[in-house]
DNA sequence: CATGAATGAGTTTTCATTCAT
DNA sequence: CATGAATGAAAACTCATTCAT
């Protein structure tokens, strides 16, 4: 076993058990444990908790991003942008449910709300997937295609509905399939567009 | 200082204390410094520190409810009764931001998913309030004024985008006034309307 | 109801709830609860806890004491002495089995250790008690009846089988009738018979 | 130090806090200061006090078959099993006061209670040492040597002076020698023997 | 006298982190 | 580099006792 397999062991040891029981439920030796490596060896990679936690996090944003980003359709009117953004964040969490689940906690948490403080001061993490929606809702304005809205609330329309949809996926209220992600991308359209 | 003064001291600090730095950065020791009790008095109001967090839940939820149903517009459009609930709760939290803050890290936490739970085995604590949001859903659906979506998408397509907006306000990226939620409650309508 | 009513109430709640419980189960707040007394009450009838409890060992040694003095056949042969001490210990106990448990967790117990310790220095509550039993040794001894062996031996071989009897006997293990009280005390006078 | 030690000197420390003042009066926290660790060491050890004061247990209840059945008189007469059982017996706690006053508070307690529930419901603990005074106690009831009394009985009357008499000992009441053992003894068998 | 709310020291237990091997 | 035993600061909670009413 080399160097990065013991990285990335620990990394998805840690996504499983925050996933499923929480920040507050999934001590160091725990990890350690399940990641057949010894405590003070997750010490080695990764200086604290803490940065265990916000790096898993921005791996898990970049394979996102990448997510979004393959295939897309460049120089197509806004309306097909949105549509392939809005479905391929859904499908990757509907792939990766355990990646939606650490979200989830993430954004609920000092580290989400010391994110967002970092967003707010401009060192955005996720500034590129940001951007893309952003250009995304830059071009729909411009051409008169979307509501004028500020961006943050257009955003929230355009992506809030999506993310409580598939939390009650994942808890079964719903089940979602192409044909209802594709009504709701629908819906999520008519809410921002003119 | 009378008996249910030092109940609310607790209660309130506990909003506070949780809002802004999470359930698993409230300790009880500090609750009752704050509160200005000795720790074990927590325990003459509260059994224990679950019970404490769930009974703030419940009168926050409560608090809301009245908002929700005050004013309500009986009888009146359904596109009428939805801009009167959406409107309530934005105001409700846009004046109670902790209340806000609060609900965020209930519903994500061990406490909201078991509420959740609760609500899938049919016995929801806010059933009042969902009930009135599905009262209008069922109309509107009937009616064929609303997409026929199962109640839970509509649900989220309705509310979900606000609790975003909200929280971007908290957070400074947008300033919500009565001309932008009248806007956001459009935008959300367009996306549940047929 | 006057005072001495509360005062037994308290006294008989805390010897249910010490009999079945034991010491470190049985908080004040609960005696005052159960005998339907403020807490504070208690403390003007007993200084604290441990004056609680001490004074219920001595009402119970005292009860105990008279059944013994009860019909004692003074001038009696010592066989017929010790045969009615020994039943009549034995049929108070399985009388008020609780006063047993009582007594059971008083002596293995700091308030017991220290009961003993008292007696080495030589200010024995039950002092009358072992006197009764003592003097009967005395005699037996004197009379060459007895074994001569210091007087806590044959005070041990006399009692102890008879308390773990009992004890077995609340436990299930074995039913203590009449018949076989009698044939154990004749098992214990073959012990210190000469 | 090794492992072992750090294990021993826990154990030993309990021991010593237990035997002297009581469950209820042995904090954690002072083990652990007396042995001499870290609080947290000892769950190292012991998954928690309970199973802690239930180790001690078994270990001294090791140790206590082991004396009884070295050079045990296998073969021999009834009486002469017995007198070496009880001997044994004896001789070990005088050896080892603190163990007497350990297993005195541990079968007064709510976790010897449970081991008495146990021993009940057939799957008893000292299976092993009870088994051989069951034995001596089933071939001298057979042979017509002991009276025809219930096992526990016989147990009671057999052990129960010993068990008083050793607690006499380490109070300064009475100092037992090896004589007055002898005479204690054949006492005891008195009681037992038809 | 009686009340019972309030106190706060004390208890068990957890867990992120360190460091000698 | 890896290990995992050891640490000790904190957390939730209990309960004998006090004292203002």
């Amino acid at each position: 076993m080399n160097k990065s397999d013991k990285r990335s062991d620990i990394l998805q040891v840690t996504l499983e058990l925050i996933a499923e029981r929480g920040f507050h439920d999934a001590p160091m030796s725990e990890i350690a444990g399940k990641a057949h490596v010894a405590a003070g060896t997750i010490y080695r990679y990764f200086e604290n908790k803490d940065i265990l936690i916000n790096e898993l996090f921005r791996e898990i944003g970049d394979k996102l991003l990448e997510a979004i980003l393959n295939n897309y359709p460049e120089g197509k009117p806004v309306q097909e942008q949105f549509s392939h953004v809005f479905g391929e964040l859904c499908r990757y969490f509907l792939t990766n449910p355990l990646h939606f689940r650490y979200m989830e906690q993430f954004f609920n948490s000092p580290y989400g709300i010391s994110k967002r403080r970092d967003k707010l001061s401009g060192k955005n993490i996720h500034q590129d997937k940001r951007d893309t929606l952003q250009e995304i809702f830059d071009e729909g304005i411009s051409k008169l295609i979307l509501k004028d809205l500020p961006m943050s609330v257009l955003s929230s329309l355009a992506i809030g509905p999506m993310l409580y949809v598939i939390r009650d996926h994942t808890l079964g209220f719903v089940v979602l399939d192409e044909s209802l992600i594709r009504r709701i991308t629908e819906a999520c359209w008519d809410a921002i567009k003119r």
